[in-house]
DNA sequence: GCGACAG
DNA sequence: ATCTTGTCGC
């Protein structure tokens, strides 16, 4: 079963007790990392139930009340009625009503000790057969119906550079964007996609990274050994780690090279399968703009 | 207010 | 990621 993140983030929510308040930080860290905090407000944001869950008990931590979609001015009425006093939008006697002793089992450290298991088994030895076919993956979302992931796979034959397949599949979303996790997020609704194809990629080019993640399972990884298939992850920004020239270190390692098909870079890491170098060569020979063609027609498949 | 961390 | 017409410049 899938882990339903938001559902997590509401069951921590309602632990808060009337006359209380907690923070964005503080759910996060009961998710199991403070990464989170910026997730755990836009999840709060979608509350579908404000009576069952009373999201207006999470503030920032600096005291001041935050955001509330039915406006503000609600969410100090609510916490008044609460009992809880505010004044110039900051909540008084913020460190006595703070609501921290969460009972929790720390999913996001679930998720992270997954991903250090599963980079364990990524191969960076060139481990490609005869590249003919090449897919391209991306989600897409809408502001209308932000819970449902569009996820679109394009292949196109190396050699002609024609499209031969496109598949897209949609999905609940049951995971907020959260830095360094994204698979958790995306994954799911790649392999609704995957599953459907009919031609078997060669090698799939995923919008995001391979290796360039702290723990070396970005979601081209993920998606790598999940699969065993060669796969290489294409960001539109750096996610993390220094430039030297065009390489990527991170903890005085190369994980990634930034590639310059137009003026602004993309930064290139293998994801499974494959050298650094096999994967700027093949990302390379993929462009005919800044984004290398699977993944670029993927993203307008998934927008569509 | 700034900085900022894939999508 | 999403909200988004037309316009300017290479």
């Amino acid at each position: 079963m899938e882990i339903d993140l938001i559902e997590e983030i509401y069951k921590l929510v309602r632990q808060v007790p009337r006359g209380r308040v907690s923070t964005y930080g503080a759910v996060a860290r009961a998710l199991g990392d403070i990464i989170a905090s910026r997730a755990v407000g836009l999840v709060l944001n979608l509350n579908p139930d404000p009576d069952r869950t009373p999201c207006y008990r999470i503030i920032a931590s600096d005291g001041s009340v935050g955001g509330f979609s039915r406006g503000i001015e609600e969410k100090i009425e609510r916490l008044r009625r609460d009992g809880i006093e505010v004044r110039n939008g900051k909540v008084m006697n913020f460190g006595k009503v703070f609501f921290d002793d969460f009972d929790t089992d720390y999913p996001l450290k679930r998720l992270r000790k997954e991903q250090m298991r599963l980079s364990r088994k990524v191969r960076l030895k060139d481990e490609l057969g005869e590249i003919r076919y090449v897919a391209g993956f991306d989600a897409g979302y809408s502001k209308s119906d932000p819970l449902t992931a569009h996820g679109a796979i394009v292949t196109i034959e190396l050699e002609s550079m024609e499209i031969v397949e496109e598949m897209i599949a949609r999905k609940r979303i049951r995971f907020p964007y959260i830095p360094t996790y994204l698979a958790f997020r995306e994954f799911p609704v790649f392999l609704e996609a995957y599953r459907r194809i009919k031609i078997q990629p060669d090698l799939i080019l995923v919008d995001g990274n391979g290796i360039l993640h702290p723990f070396k399972l970005g979601i081209a990884s993920h998606i790598g050994v999940s699969l065993d298939l060669p796969t290489i992850g294409v960001a539109k920004n750096l996610l993390m780690g220094e430039m030297r020239g065009e390489d990527v270190v991170y903890q005085g390692e190369v994980l990634g090279k930034a590639v310059y098909s137009s003026r602004k870079p993309i930064f290139v890491s293998p994801g499974h399968r494959m050298s650094l170098d096999t994967a700027v060569r093949l990302v390379r020979k993929l462009c005919r703009y800044r984004i290398p063609e699977p993944v670029r027609l993927a993203h307008i498949l998934a927008k569509s």
